[in-house]
DNA sequence: TAGATTGTTAATCGATTAACAATC
DNA sequence: TAGATTGTTAATCGATTAACAATC
């Protein structure tokens, strides 16, 4: 769903699997195609979570339960970029989440300003789902006077005065806007010339931003509405 | 990524297109390929914003743009059901958006429950995202007797005892989950009592639910990690 | 009309999955 | 060993897109 050229499975053309020293070589600069990408997320997130319930291994089935993908899809995911899991036996959980944050380059890599503190920004903030998965919410921006100086989550609410000179030292590459819908253009045209190149859209208002930047929307509506289309009857 | 079997994309198989009327009748008991269902919804976001923006006629070049679907599968998507466009000109939005309103089954037909009435639950409660695209958040729950009784978006937060009762009432399919990881999986039960079917799960826990109930776990953490893949390097 | 944009074809490419040998 | 589960093949099926005729 982006303008992405699709590359080949990268890792995946054709080729026996690769050992780990191999892996960063066989990803070279390929592109992983959008739909493994998606789904190595979502293995991810499950591993993430199994972890935390003490689980040790996990097999292409269980895995299958949590993520609606086909057990035989996950191996070949998988199996695209190394021999990870032991026959008769399944996945080490510890082992196959870091072979994925490497194949996804995402082992805590990216520094995030957040934008907005009302209820989904502070939702946000307080969340550890964004550094479960090596993201770091590095600022947390407001409009309002009065939230300036306060917390959200472990931050602090900083005035949209700041917002270049810290995404500049902090190194900050996201921007994630979650204020109100009518405010959100303002915002994305304030992120942008404070130099961020992504920007996380949580709002459902139209983005226009200059070439080189990128915009991703993420409506839980639509999420739903999707769902719904295969849930229902 | 549900488990469903894929069908050929119903109205689109080799057929020529339909008119309004034969709508229905060449959804049938069919249902939309995933990819197909998954980028409908994005067009009926688009759309419902264009509107929003005073914009009678759009074009598939213009919904490329927000999209990121090419512009000829969006077309092609469009023609498997009908002649929505005009050539020369492009669509009408109204027209367009009840289309695909149609097409996706979900005129307005579907009414929620949400269950957390904290800073997340609070923000989806007082979106329009909800509304804008069919859905009625009918009921709010929270398990803080602090918090019942005062309101949440436009509704009265109610007690987890009074659950059951208005999932009948109210013929809520949709159970939202949008507490604290560690409360999920129990409000997940609580809602799979109450006669809920389709979970909706704003968490990144694992939900365990008996067959015949389905969750979807949405995780803005996991979309952005996905997203980054394409967008960084 | 001239220009623009849809609707549609045809060819390619990638995703999906059943089945099973390999092997822990 | 026996049982279980991975890794892999091979065949199928659907998605994607360039190109262009149709037509507003």
């Amino acid at each position: 769903m982006t303008s992405n050229k699709r590359k080949s499975e990268s890792a995946g053309t054709g080729s026996r699997a690769k050992d780990g020293a191999e892996i960063s070589a066989a990803l070279g600069g390929e592109r992983l195609s959008l739909g493994v990408a998606a789904r190595l997320s979502r293995y991810l997130q499950v591993l993430t979570q199994a972890k935390k319930m003490g689980r040790d291994k996990i097999n292409s089935q269980e895995l299958a339960r949590y993520t609606h993908v086909n057990p035989t899809q996950i191996r070949r995911d998988l199996s695209g970029f190394g021999k990870f899991g032991k026959r008769g036996v399944g996945y080490d959980v510890d082992h196959l989440t870091e072979q994925i944050r490497a194949i996804l380059h995402t082992a805590g890599k990216y520094n995030i300003a957040l934008f907005g503190a009302g209820h989904l920004g502070k939702a946000i903030a307080g969340s550890e789902v964004f550094a479960d998965h090596g993201f770091e919410i590095k600022a947390v921006f407001d409009s309002d006077p009065k939230k300036v100086g306060t917390q959200a989550g472990s931050v602090t609410i900083q005035p949209p005065e700041e917002l270049r000179k810290t995404v500049l030292d902090e190194e900050i590459l996201v921007g994630v806007i979650a204020v109100p819908a009518k405010a959100a253009p303002a915002v994305g045209t304030m992120l942008v010339e404070a130099g961020v190149t992504i920007i996380f859209n949580y709002t459902d208002a139209l983005l226009e931003v200059p070439q080189g930047v990128t915009v991703h929307t993420s409506s839980p509506a639509v999420d739903l509405l999707y769902a719904l289309y295969f849930y229902l009857q």
